[in-house]
DNA sequence: TATTTGACATACGCCGCGTATGCAACTAAA
DNA sequence: TTTAGTTGCATACGCGGCGTATGTCAAATA
Protein backbone atom coordinates (compact mmCIF):
# COMPACT_ATOMS: atom_id res chain seq x y z
CA UNK A 1 0.00 0.00 0.00
CA UNK A 2 1.25 3.49 -1.16
CA UNK A 3 -0.30 5.20 2.29
CA UNK A 4 1.42 2.61 4.42
CA UNK A 5 4.86 3.91 3.31
CA UNK A 6 3.67 7.65 3.15
CA UNK A 7 1.82 7.66 6.76
CA UNK A 8 5.25 6.10 8.18
CA UNK A 9 6.82 9.00 6.53
CA UNK A 10 4.45 11.98 8.16
CA UNK A 11 4.66 10.21 10.82
CA UNK A 12 8.44 10.53 11.20
CA UNK A 13 8.66 13.99 10.09
CA UNK A 14 5.78 14.81 12.87
CA UNK A 15 8.04 13.13 15.61
CA UNK A 16 10.99 15.04 14.33
CA UNK A 17 8.89 18.27 14.70
CA UNK A 18 7.51 17.22 17.94
CA UNK A 19 10.71 16.48 19.85
CA UNK A 20 12.43 19.27 18.15
CA UNK A 21 9.59 21.62 19.33
CA UNK A 22 9.83 20.31 22.61
CA UNK A 23 13.57 20.33 22.72
CA UNK A 24 13.83 23.92 21.66
CA UNK A 25 11.40 25.37 23.46
CA UNK A 26 12.59 23.90 26.77
CA UNK A 27 16.27 24.44 26.24
CA UNK A 28 16.61 26.61 23.41
CA UNK A 29 17.87 26.20 20.16
CA UNK A 30 21.44 26.68 20.75
CA UNK A 31 21.16 24.04 23.50
CA UNK A 32 19.28 21.45 22.13
CA UNK A 33 21.92 18.46 21.09
CA UNK A 34 20.18 16.85 17.63
CA UNK A 35 21.09 13.49 18.64
CA UNK A 36 19.41 13.52 21.99
CA UNK A 37 16.30 15.13 20.94
CA UNK A 38 16.18 13.04 17.72
CA UNK A 39 16.93 9.84 20.39
CA UNK A 40 14.07 10.80 22.05
CA UNK A 41 11.53 10.47 19.40
CA UNK A 42 13.61 6.87 18.57
CA UNK A 43 15.36 8.24 15.89
CA UNK A 44 18.76 9.24 14.65
CA UNK A 45 20.07 12.82 13.36
CA UNK A 46 20.07 11.01 9.96
CA UNK A 47 16.55 11.37 9.53
CA UNK A 48 16.59 14.92 10.57
CA UNK A 49 19.08 16.07 7.54
CA UNK A 50 17.09 13.23 5.25
CA UNK A 51 13.71 15.14 5.84
CA UNK A 52 14.80 18.97 7.14
CA UNK A 53 18.18 19.08 5.56
CA UNK A 54 19.96 20.57 8.54
CA UNK A 55 18.87 22.11 11.96
CA UNK A 56 17.93 25.46 10.83
CA UNK A 57 15.58 23.27 8.23
CA UNK A 58 14.11 21.95 11.39
CA UNK A 59 13.25 24.62 13.28
CA UNK A 60 11.76 26.24 10.18
CA UNK A 61 9.50 23.73 10.00
CA UNK A 62 8.89 23.88 13.93
CA UNK A 63 7.76 28.03 13.40
CA UNK A 64 5.88 27.01 10.86
CA UNK A 65 3.55 24.69 12.70
CA UNK A 66 3.31 27.06 15.72
CA UNK A 67 2.95 30.17 13.36
CA UNK A 68 -0.23 28.16 12.06
CA UNK A 69 -1.60 27.60 15.91
CA UNK A 70 -0.87 30.66 16.34
CA UNK A 71 -2.72 32.41 13.69
CA UNK A 72 -5.75 29.88 14.35
CA UNK A 73 -5.88 30.94 18.42
CA UNK A 74 -5.99 34.75 16.98
CA UNK A 75 -8.82 34.42 14.55
CA UNK A 76 -10.95 33.28 17.01
CA UNK A 77 -10.29 35.62 19.45
CA UNK A 78 -11.00 38.42 17.29
CA UNK A 79 -13.97 36.30 15.68
CA UNK A 80 -15.48 36.09 19.49
CA UNK A 81 -15.13 39.84 20.70
CA UNK A 82 -18.58 42.06 20.06
CA UNK A 83 -17.45 44.74 17.12
CA UNK A 84 -14.52 45.00 15.22
CA UNK A 85 -12.56 47.49 17.47
CA UNK A 86 -12.57 45.59 20.48
CA UNK A 87 -11.88 42.33 18.56
CA UNK A 88 -8.77 43.73 17.49
CA UNK A 89 -7.83 45.04 20.84
CA UNK A 90 -8.05 41.70 22.14
CA UNK A 91 -6.03 40.03 19.24
CA UNK A 92 -2.93 42.53 20.21
CA UNK A 93 -3.81 41.48 23.77
CA UNK A 94 -4.07 37.91 23.22
CA UNK A 95 -0.97 37.80 20.62
CA UNK A 96 1.35 39.31 23.94
CA UNK A 97 -0.01 36.79 26.71
CA UNK A 98 0.45 34.10 23.68
CA UNK A 99 4.23 35.48 23.67
CA UNK A 100 4.32 34.80 27.84
CA UNK A 101 4.07 31.20 26.75
CA UNK A 102 7.68 30.00 27.10
CA UNK A 103 7.80 27.93 23.71
CA UNK A 104 6.33 30.57 21.97
CA UNK A 105 8.55 33.36 23.43
CA UNK A 106 11.54 31.18 22.70
CA UNK A 107 11.27 29.89 19.62
CA UNK A 108 8.68 32.63 17.73
CA UNK A 109 10.42 35.61 19.17
CA UNK A 110 14.28 34.94 20.35
CA UNK A 111 15.90 31.63 18.42
CA UNK A 112 13.88 32.39 15.29
CA UNK A 113 14.51 35.49 14.47
CA UNK A 114 18.18 35.12 15.58
CA UNK A 115 18.72 32.14 13.72
CA UNK A 116 16.75 32.86 10.24
CA UNK A 117 16.50 36.50 10.67
CA UNK A 118 13.18 37.95 9.87
CA UNK A 119 10.42 35.26 9.59
CA UNK A 120 7.66 37.76 8.57
CA UNK A 121 9.96 38.38 5.81
CA UNK A 122 9.74 34.88 3.81
CA UNK A 123 5.98 34.42 2.31
CA UNK A 124 5.32 30.46 3.92
CA UNK A 125 4.93 32.11 7.73
CA UNK A 126 4.06 34.96 9.21
CA UNK A 127 -0.01 34.22 9.69
CA UNK A 128 -0.01 36.19 12.69
CA UNK A 129 1.18 39.75 10.68
CA UNK A 130 -1.15 38.95 8.70
CA UNK A 131 -3.97 38.57 10.84
CA UNK A 132 -3.56 41.58 12.66
CA UNK A 133 -3.28 43.32 9.17
CA UNK A 134 -6.71 42.30 7.79
CA UNK A 135 -8.03 43.69 11.24
CA UNK A 136 -6.38 46.98 10.87
CA UNK A 137 -7.10 46.40 7.12
CA UNK A 138 -11.07 46.28 7.40
CA UNK A 139 -11.25 48.51 10.89
CA UNK A 140 -9.57 51.64 8.09
CA UNK A 141 -11.90 50.65 5.64
CA UNK A 142 -14.73 51.43 7.85
CA UNK A 143 -12.92 54.73 9.05
CA UNK A 144 -12.24 53.44 12.71
CA UNK A 145 -8.69 54.37 12.71
CA UNK A 146 -6.64 57.07 11.91
CA UNK A 147 -5.05 57.08 7.94
CA UNK A 148 -1.74 55.41 8.75
CA UNK A 149 -0.12 52.25 6.85
CA UNK A 150 -1.61 49.14 7.55
CA UNK A 151 1.45 47.04 6.97
CA UNK A 152 3.70 49.25 9.23
CA UNK A 153 1.04 49.55 11.88
CA UNK A 154 0.79 45.96 12.00
CA UNK A 155 4.33 45.50 12.04
CA UNK A 156 4.92 48.03 15.28
CA UNK A 157 2.37 46.50 16.83
CA UNK A 158 3.61 43.46 16.49
CA UNK A 159 6.94 44.56 17.93
CA UNK A 160 5.46 46.25 20.69
CA UNK A 161 3.92 43.43 21.69
CA UNK A 162 6.48 40.75 21.64
CA UNK A 163 8.81 43.11 23.40
CA UNK A 164 6.79 43.69 26.19
CA UNK A 165 6.15 39.96 26.28
CA UNK A 166 10.09 39.45 26.77
CA UNK A 167 10.03 42.05 29.23
CA UNK A 168 7.52 40.14 30.97
CA UNK A 169 8.44 37.08 30.87
CA UNK A 170 11.42 38.56 31.83
CA UNK A 171 10.32 40.00 35.11
CA UNK A 172 10.60 39.87 38.49
CA UNK A 173 6.81 39.71 38.88
CA UNK A 174 4.99 38.68 35.68
CA UNK A 175 1.51 38.69 36.64
CA UNK A 176 1.88 42.63 37.99
CA UNK A 177 4.35 43.57 34.55
CA UNK A 178 1.59 42.24 32.36
CA UNK A 179 -1.07 43.91 34.05
CA UNK A 180 0.60 47.08 33.61
CA UNK A 181 1.74 46.12 29.92
CA UNK A 182 -1.54 45.55 28.71
CA UNK A 183 -2.94 48.20 30.26
CA UNK A 184 -0.24 50.40 28.37
CA UNK A 185 -0.68 48.67 25.24
CA UNK A 186 -4.37 49.43 25.39
CA UNK A 187 -3.77 52.72 25.63
CA UNK A 188 -1.50 52.96 22.95
CA UNK A 189 -3.83 51.61 20.59
CA UNK A 190 -6.69 54.28 21.84
CA UNK A 191 -4.29 56.68 20.01
CA UNK A 192 -5.44 54.73 16.92
CA UNK A 193 -8.71 55.57 16.85
CA UNK A 194 -10.34 58.50 15.28
CA UNK A 195 -13.65 59.02 17.37
CA UNK A 196 -12.87 58.14 20.68
CA UNK A 197 -15.76 58.03 23.03
CA UNK B 1 55.00 52.01 37.12
CA UNK B 2 51.71 51.26 38.30
CA UNK B 3 50.81 52.96 35.31
CA UNK B 4 52.31 50.86 32.63
CA UNK B 5 50.82 47.67 33.76
CA UNK B 6 47.17 48.92 33.96
CA UNK B 7 47.49 50.37 30.46
CA UNK B 8 48.57 47.26 29.08
CA UNK B 9 45.56 45.36 30.83
CA UNK B 10 43.22 47.92 29.69
CA UNK B 11 44.19 47.81 26.60
CA UNK B 12 44.04 44.54 26.04
CA UNK B 13 40.43 44.38 27.25
CA UNK B 14 39.58 47.11 24.72
CA UNK B 15 41.34 45.29 22.14
CA UNK B 16 39.75 41.94 22.69
CA UNK B 17 36.32 44.34 23.06
CA UNK B 18 37.08 46.02 19.59
CA UNK B 19 37.94 42.41 18.14
CA UNK B 20 34.86 41.04 19.54
CA UNK B 21 32.64 43.85 18.42
CA UNK B 22 33.59 43.63 14.33
CA UNK B 23 33.34 39.86 14.71
CA UNK B 24 30.09 39.66 16.22
CA UNK B 25 28.87 42.29 14.29
CA UNK B 26 30.09 41.42 11.05
CA UNK B 27 29.48 37.23 11.32
CA UNK B 28 26.91 37.44 13.43
CA UNK B 29 27.58 35.72 17.65
CA UNK B 30 27.39 31.70 17.22
CA UNK B 31 30.04 32.25 13.87
CA UNK B 32 32.38 34.22 15.76
CA UNK B 33 34.99 31.93 16.43
CA UNK B 34 37.19 32.93 19.56
CA UNK B 35 40.39 31.67 18.16
CA UNK B 36 39.90 33.95 14.48
CA UNK B 37 39.30 36.91 16.23
CA UNK B 38 41.45 36.93 19.09
CA UNK B 39 43.92 36.38 17.08
CA UNK B 40 43.31 38.80 14.62
CA UNK B 41 43.60 41.24 17.89
CA UNK B 42 47.81 39.44 18.37
CA UNK B 43 46.14 37.59 21.59
CA UNK B 44 44.55 34.20 22.18
CA UNK B 45 41.58 32.89 23.86
CA UNK B 46 43.51 32.59 27.34
CA UNK B 47 43.28 36.34 27.28
CA UNK B 48 39.75 36.29 26.72
CA UNK B 49 38.71 34.36 29.51
CA UNK B 50 41.49 35.57 31.97
CA UNK B 51 39.01 39.42 31.55
CA UNK B 52 35.71 38.18 30.52
CA UNK B 53 34.98 34.68 31.75
CA UNK B 54 33.97 33.45 28.76
CA UNK B 55 32.43 34.06 25.30
CA UNK B 56 29.36 35.22 26.88
CA UNK B 57 30.83 37.91 29.56
CA UNK B 58 32.62 39.54 26.01
CA UNK B 59 29.28 40.03 24.51
CA UNK B 60 28.12 41.60 27.80
CA UNK B 61 31.13 44.19 27.62
CA UNK B 62 30.56 44.62 23.72
CA UNK B 63 26.92 45.51 24.66
CA UNK B 64 27.81 47.48 27.68
CA UNK B 65 30.28 49.55 25.27
CA UNK B 66 27.55 49.54 22.40
CA UNK B 67 25.10 51.12 24.50
CA UNK B 68 26.59 53.50 26.03
CA UNK B 69 27.58 54.65 22.77
CA UNK B 70 23.58 54.92 21.82
CA UNK B 71 22.71 56.66 24.73
CA UNK B 72 25.21 59.64 24.08
CA UNK B 73 23.57 59.64 20.39
CA UNK B 74 20.23 59.75 21.74
CA UNK B 75 20.38 62.27 24.28
CA UNK B 76 22.14 64.33 21.48
CA UNK B 77 19.46 64.26 19.68
CA UNK B 78 17.04 65.10 21.64
CA UNK B 79 18.96 68.16 23.12
CA UNK B 80 19.10 69.96 19.52
CA UNK B 81 15.74 69.83 19.20
CA UNK B 82 13.01 72.87 19.22
CA UNK B 83 10.98 71.25 21.97
CA UNK B 84 10.28 68.70 24.12
CA UNK B 85 7.98 66.91 22.43
CA UNK B 86 9.92 67.10 19.09
CA UNK B 87 12.99 65.81 21.20
CA UNK B 88 11.64 63.16 22.20
CA UNK B 89 10.34 62.38 18.85
CA UNK B 90 13.51 63.00 17.16
CA UNK B 91 14.42 60.78 19.50
CA UNK B 92 12.81 57.85 18.31
CA UNK B 93 13.29 58.65 14.96
CA UNK B 94 17.10 57.97 15.31
CA UNK B 95 16.65 55.21 17.37
CA UNK B 96 14.75 53.47 14.84
CA UNK B 97 17.71 54.47 12.54
CA UNK B 98 20.49 53.78 14.93
CA UNK B 99 18.95 49.88 14.35
CA UNK B 100 19.19 49.74 11.15
CA UNK B 101 23.37 49.67 11.50
CA UNK B 102 24.02 46.26 10.63
CA UNK B 103 26.34 46.07 13.97
CA UNK B 104 23.88 47.84 16.59
CA UNK B 105 21.35 45.49 14.79
CA UNK B 106 22.69 42.25 15.13
CA UNK B 107 24.57 42.60 18.60
CA UNK B 108 22.05 44.46 20.08
CA UNK B 109 18.37 43.39 18.91
CA UNK B 110 19.58 40.00 17.75
CA UNK B 111 22.28 38.11 19.28
CA UNK B 112 22.28 40.52 22.38
CA UNK B 113 19.04 39.30 23.67
CA UNK B 114 19.16 35.79 22.20
CA UNK B 115 22.16 34.96 23.97
CA UNK B 116 21.70 36.98 27.30
CA UNK B 117 17.98 37.32 27.25
CA UNK B 118 16.46 40.82 28.22
CA UNK B 119 19.11 43.02 28.61
CA UNK B 120 17.12 45.85 30.06
CA UNK B 121 16.67 43.59 32.96
CA UNK B 122 20.40 43.83 34.53
CA UNK B 123 21.09 47.36 35.61
CA UNK B 124 24.39 47.87 34.16
CA UNK B 125 22.99 48.35 30.78
CA UNK B 126 20.32 50.36 29.37
CA UNK B 127 21.03 53.67 28.66
CA UNK B 128 18.39 53.64 25.78
CA UNK B 129 15.58 52.52 27.35
CA UNK B 130 16.37 55.07 30.68
CA UNK B 131 16.65 57.91 28.21
CA UNK B 132 13.37 57.77 26.48
CA UNK B 133 11.74 56.98 30.23
CA UNK B 134 13.21 60.44 30.63
CA UNK B 135 11.87 62.09 27.82
CA UNK B 136 8.55 60.76 28.58
CA UNK B 137 8.59 61.60 32.27
CA UNK B 138 9.25 64.96 32.06
CA UNK B 139 6.70 65.14 29.09
CA UNK B 140 4.23 63.64 31.48
CA UNK B 141 5.41 65.78 33.88
CA UNK B 142 4.50 68.92 31.19
CA UNK B 143 1.08 67.66 31.20
CA UNK B 144 2.30 67.04 27.44
CA UNK B 145 0.98 63.37 27.04
CA UNK B 146 -1.63 61.00 28.25
CA UNK B 147 -1.98 59.50 31.26
CA UNK B 148 0.40 55.97 30.82
CA UNK B 149 2.76 53.78 32.39
CA UNK B 150 6.15 55.37 31.88
CA UNK B 151 8.01 52.43 32.11
CA UNK B 152 5.54 50.72 30.30
CA UNK B 153 5.60 53.43 27.38
CA UNK B 154 9.02 53.19 26.99
CA UNK B 155 9.94 49.49 25.99
CA UNK B 156 6.67 49.18 23.85
CA UNK B 157 8.03 52.05 22.61
CA UNK B 158 11.39 50.85 22.27
CA UNK B 159 9.93 47.55 21.04
CA UNK B 160 8.05 48.73 18.41
CA UNK B 161 11.07 50.62 16.73
CA UNK B 162 13.85 47.57 16.94
CA UNK B 163 11.32 45.86 15.33
CA UNK B 164 10.40 48.47 12.52
CA UNK B 165 14.48 48.48 12.10
CA UNK B 166 14.71 44.85 11.77
CA UNK B 167 11.95 45.03 9.48
CA UNK B 168 13.75 47.55 7.59
CA UNK B 169 16.89 45.99 7.36
CA UNK B 170 15.72 42.70 6.00
CA UNK B 171 13.61 44.90 3.47
CA UNK B 172 14.23 44.96 -0.31
CA UNK B 173 13.90 48.40 -0.68
CA UNK B 174 15.31 49.83 2.76
CA UNK B 175 15.35 53.12 2.03
CA UNK B 176 11.42 53.39 1.07
CA UNK B 177 10.23 51.00 3.98
CA UNK B 178 12.35 53.17 6.60
CA UNK B 179 10.52 56.16 5.04
CA UNK B 180 7.13 54.38 5.65
CA UNK B 181 8.15 53.53 9.20
CA UNK B 182 9.05 56.38 10.16
CA UNK B 183 6.08 58.17 9.18
CA UNK B 184 3.68 55.25 10.57
CA UNK B 185 5.86 55.71 13.94
CA UNK B 186 5.28 59.31 14.07
CA UNK B 187 1.53 58.58 13.95
CA UNK B 188 1.76 56.16 16.48
CA UNK B 189 3.51 58.51 19.09
CA UNK B 190 0.74 61.61 18.22
CA UNK B 191 -1.67 59.45 19.92
CA UNK B 192 0.41 59.79 22.96
CA UNK B 193 -0.10 63.60 23.25
CA UNK B 194 -2.60 65.33 24.79
CA UNK B 195 -3.33 68.81 22.68
CA UNK B 196 -2.81 67.45 19.22
CA UNK B 197 -2.79 70.48 17.36
C1' DT C 1 67.12 39.89 45.57
C1' DA C 2 63.69 36.51 46.74
C1' DT C 3 58.95 35.72 46.48
C1' DT C 4 54.53 36.25 44.97
C1' DT C 5 51.02 37.71 42.08
C1' DG C 6 48.73 38.16 37.95
C1' DA C 7 48.38 38.47 32.78
C1' DC C 8 48.40 35.76 29.25
C1' DA C 9 49.76 31.48 26.25
C1' DT C 10 49.74 26.53 25.47
C1' DA C 11 47.84 21.95 25.57
C1' DC C 12 44.29 18.74 25.99
C1' DG C 13 39.74 16.56 25.82
C1' DC C 14 34.93 16.76 24.88
C1' DC C 15 30.94 17.62 22.35
C1' DG C 16 28.15 18.86 18.54
C1' DC C 17 27.67 19.38 13.77
C1' DG C 18 27.85 17.99 8.84
C1' DT C 19 28.92 14.51 5.42
C1' DA C 20 29.93 10.25 3.44
C1' DT C 21 28.67 5.79 3.46
C1' DG C 22 25.92 1.63 4.38
C1' DC C 23 21.72 -1.06 4.56
C1' DA C 24 17.22 -2.73 4.44
C1' DA C 25 12.62 -2.08 2.89
C1' DC C 26 9.83 -0.77 -0.59
C1' DT C 27 8.64 -0.02 -5.58
C1' DA C 28 8.46 -1.02 -10.41
C1' DA C 29 9.59 -3.18 -14.48
C1' DA C 30 10.68 -7.66 -16.85
C1' DT D 1 8.67 -13.74 -9.11
C1' DT D 2 12.81 -12.04 -9.83
C1' DT D 3 15.71 -8.16 -10.14
C1' DA D 4 17.22 -3.41 -10.56
C1' DG D 5 16.55 0.89 -8.74
C1' DT D 6 14.97 4.09 -5.26
C1' DT D 7 14.25 5.85 -0.75
C1' DG D 8 14.05 6.29 4.30
C1' DC D 9 16.93 6.15 7.77
C1' DA D 10 21.19 4.50 10.62
C1' DT D 11 26.12 4.25 11.29
C1' DA D 12 30.82 5.97 10.96
C1' DC D 13 34.10 9.50 10.59
C1' DG D 14 36.44 13.93 10.70
C1' DC D 15 36.58 18.70 11.96
C1' DG D 16 36.14 22.81 14.43
C1' DG D 17 34.83 25.27 18.49
C1' DC D 18 34.54 25.61 23.35
C1' DG D 19 36.07 25.22 28.23
C1' DT D 20 39.63 23.96 31.51
C1' DA D 21 43.88 22.75 33.41
C1' DT D 22 48.39 23.93 33.30
C1' DG D 23 52.51 26.44 32.22
C1' DT D 24 55.38 30.74 31.86
C1' DC D 25 57.30 35.05 32.29
C1' DA D 26 57.19 39.82 33.69
C1' DA D 27 55.85 43.11 37.07
C1' DA D 28 54.91 44.15 41.95
C1' DT D 29 56.11 43.78 46.69
C1' DA D 30 59.03 43.03 50.65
Amino acid sequence: MRRQRHDMIAETRAKLIAAARQAFGAAGYAEASMDDFTAGAGLTRGALYHHFGDKKGLLQAVIHQIDAEMTARLNRVSAAAPNRWEGFVEECVAYIQMALEPEIQRIMFRDGPAVLGDISQWPSTNGCIAALSDSLRQLKAEGAIINIDIEVAARLINGASSHAAFWIANSDTPEETSRRAVDGFRALLEGLRVDKK
